[in-house]
DNA sequence: GCACGTTTGTCGGCAATCTGACAGACACGC
DNA sequence: GCGTGTCTGTCAGATTGCCGACAAACGTGC
């Protein structure tokens, strides 16, 4: 999930940005493990170098998947989210007030750091927009055709991608529950529009139906 | 609605803001226009020097309301959000690129802007955390929590609040229906925690009472 | 004061979805 | 290959909330 077209961990590997490339401290993570709590004390930047990371909302006995962080996403701590290792994960991580020090001396900092900010808020809209208007079934669909962007052609010619996540974990992408998008996903199927091709792969043998369905 | 604690209006009236200011462009509508549409062209930021705007994204004949903006808020176009007049409204608004240009100068500015972006998305993930975890009757108390706290009291030291909005409106900022709000403000105020005084008023008599209703 | 448009309260039917439960399938370690 | 734990599919009942409809109440302009 590339939530910003913004190149932060290229730019740190430019001369230029030698300076607060130091401000930034790699950490390793295996799988499974909590990342950063919610409500950090320290207010920290990081960007995954390595692996996968999920950012979710939790409440009860109920998780909400903000993102699914790809190498090169950069998030914010100090928001009421969870971060965990979905893969064995890498990330370079700085203090915010570090960061900051450099802006007025980076003006390519500057940008780069208000892109990646209006990014994550973009995405926060077009979460926000899908829990007010779409049923779960859109939102699923609109799931899987973001997910087709970056799949690969198999053999045949089909589109496939590898989640790599368990049904339930989608689940709490789209904000629903395990048994809903379990019966949803297993009707796309049925109906030749998608298929579950492993645990953890879907293949996308009819992407033009897929989209005819997300705008009816 | 104050979605941020900086306060970018006070600050730009300061000798050291005198240059960006210049860029701060005061535009006024009458109330109930469109003041920005989804995706504006141009990258704004804008302030509300007097009145009130809604921020609210559509779908069909659907609208969600993300937020209300006060006095001193700041938002960005460029979102999938339109924003509307609800009162007579002036804002100062700048091109975003144009404010650009004076961050590499004024490290006050770009703390501000990254604050005020830190605060937007904040707001945004409360926003989240509401629709995805709470049912209706929930994110409607959570509003009614949130009003209090910039309620007066009245002569019999009630706190009350005046919105100015129809429950058609409120209905938009919970994420639901005009029908499904009415309900829930009559059994609320059937059981005496709110007292509807007015259109567009509504009194606390048993904030406690509310309180603990939101932490059922 | 009256007419009219808007707002509000209420109802009943329907759809979407959740939830707990259970059995079958699958993956992994020994 | 077997045992075990996890994942998945499916079911039925309960819950939540939407939606269209209609009547009453309210506010505004003349």
């Amino acid at each position: 999930m590339r939530l910003t077209d913004s190149d932060l961990l290229r730019d740190l590997d430019k001369p230029e940005f030698a300076a607060v490339r130091a401000a930034f401290v790699p950490r390793r993570f295996l799988k499974g493990r909590q990342v950063f709590a919610p409500r950090e004390v320290q207010n920290s930047l990081f960007i995954v170098a390595k692996g996968r990371a999920r950012v979710y909302l939790s409440y009860k006995d109920k998780e909400f998947t903000m993102a699914i962080l790809d190498v090169g996403d950069v998030y914010t701590t100090h928001t009421r989210a969870s971060v965990e290792a979905l893969d064995d994960l890498t990330i370079l991580t700085a203090e915010l007030a570090a960061v900051r020090r450099f802006l007025a001396d980076m003006p390519a900092l500057t940008s780069s750091m208000v892109k990646v900010l209006g990014d994550l808020l973009s995405h926060a809209f077009s979460v926000i927009d899908g829990l007010a208007f779409l049923d779960v079934r859109k939102r699923l669909i609109q799931l899987l055709l973001y997910e087709a962007e970056r799949a690969s052609a198999d053999a045949e010619h089909i589109l496939c991608f590898s989640h790599g996540l368990n049904i339930e974990q989608l689940a709490t992408i789209v904000g629903s529950s395990r048994q809903t998008v379990s019966s949803l996903l297993n009707v796309l199927e049925r109906d030749g529009i998608i298929e579950m091709r492993a645990r953890g792969v879907i293949c996308l043998p009819d992407l033009a139906r897929l989209e005819a369905l997300a705008r009816e």
